[in-house]
DNA sequence: CTGTCAACTTTGTGATCACATTTCGGCGGA
DNA sequence: TCCGCCGAAATGTGATCACAAAGTTGACAG
């Protein structure tokens, strides 16, 4: 089998004990995260392989291949898997082996509603506690969104707007909410690819960030239902009937 | 350390191996869920046990601990831990040890919040598509429970109130809604029992149940959120200041 | 009696192993 | 050409190991 993350960076190959023991190792080069035990870090790196697109629907995904693609052994990236199954972002086959569930319409609009409930609740708060700061980090990030779209640059894109709603729903300082939240981009992030091609200058994001500067947590609601409902709906006529 | 669940029933002892080639064992004493991994097994023990308040708020769970309770290996019930820690239901301290956070006001602010939101979805949903047996069900279940309620049996009266709830919510066929509101249980769960001694006819089953019967969406969500928040606004009495 | 420090125990972590099951590839026959 | 069968490779699972860090205990000095 090939690697199961293509181009993904390997982790850094020092033992715990090692890189918790080195205080000071050579001052380039260190990993972000390099303070977290391995499972994190493994654990991280799908999350966000995930949410950018990374792994085809249906693809599968192996213990002994993630663990080889990010340089670890295989106990990390088995309880990666096992705690991204346990998210519903992988499924487990009866086998055992994991793999990335098919989007039919129905957990399309299944996870629409559930993210829109929870977006909504995210926005509310949101919009009541940014700070003019928090609203201008968010409008550079639309900008550059803006940009990115029009020059085609889908993987830019993608994180951008990941960035921009999460930006967002961080302001309201409710982390159980915006757990759950992931949990559902997650689960919704393998199929957004199929998107991009169709994105033009739908997204409700200037509405949101207009909310957010007035406090009014109602408009910041809709903005963000309609974003995510307007989204849906494009990807909706793209999948196959059952 | 003492074992970490007292009273906990053993994991058969068997090998996966073992108990997969078993295919007729000693007709009595199979676990239900005998067919399941081991790892499964030990989940939906601590699950179990962390929404029935069996974990005090604060203690510390350890692996080997968890492992000994049960009688399997470190590695099941390593991941179990994992898992729930991913899920907010356990909490990983610096050094590694995991124990049960502590509910301040904010957190269980935060969580009702979220809880009245995804369950009311889940009750608007389930009022559409149940079914009389379905509603009749629910109706042996509440006449359960009012029973374990007068005669103060907490443990019964929390079981069935989960079973009421999860009952109803099962009726909206929402796989992903259901698994984030278990989510949220499981960090509420340990606290429950904090609130049934006050726990007295404030419960709205009985106009959840009605709006059931007459497909009514809206007085099921209405009904099941203020349900939620009467019994977030005792729980608030009883938690201390910060 | 109290504070300190060293030895000992407990704990989490990641790697590795053994084994049953599943999956895959190729080969032979209809 | 297609189907079925068999053996080899791959895979998931649970147990165990080695090691460093954290926590605990107890003796001893003040």
């Amino acid at each position: 089998m090939g690697p199961a993350f293509a181009g993904m960076a390997k982790v850094n190959g020092m033992t715990r004990q090692a890189r918790r023991a080195t205080v000071s190792s050579p001052p380039l080069a260190e990993t972000p995260a390099a303070r977290d035990t391995v499972h994190a870090q493994v654990y991280a790196a799908m999350k966000h392989a995930l949410m950018r697109g990374r792994f085809k629907p249906g693809q599968k995904i192996t213990i002994r291949g993630v663990a080889a693609s990010l340089g670890t052994s295989a106990t990390p990236a088995r309880e990666a898997i096992r705690r991204l199954a346990g998210e519903g972002a992988l499924e487990h086959l009866r086998s055992g082996t994991a793999r990335l569930p098919a989007l039919d319409r129905a957990r399309l609009s299944e996870i629409t509603e559930v993210r829109v409930a929870l977006e909504s609740l995210a926005a509310r708060h949101a919009a009541l506690r940014m700070t003019p700061a928090q609203v201008e980090a968010l409008e550079a990030i639309q900008v550059e969104l803006a940009a990115a779209r029009d020059r085609k640059d889908y993987a830019t894109y993608l994180m951008k707007n990941e960035a921009f709603h999460f930006g967002y729903y961080r302001a309201a300082d409710m982390p159980n909410l915006l757990r759950a939240i992931e949990s559902m981009w997650l689960q919704a992030g393998p199929y957004l690819t199929l998107l991009l091609p169709a994105m033009r200058g739908i997204d409700l994001h200037a509405a949101a960030i207009e909310a957010a500067r007035k406090h009014d947590a109602e408009a910041a609601a809709a903005a963000i239902a309609e974003d995510i409902r307007r989204a849906a709906v494009r990807l909706a006529s793209l999948i196959p009937e059952a």
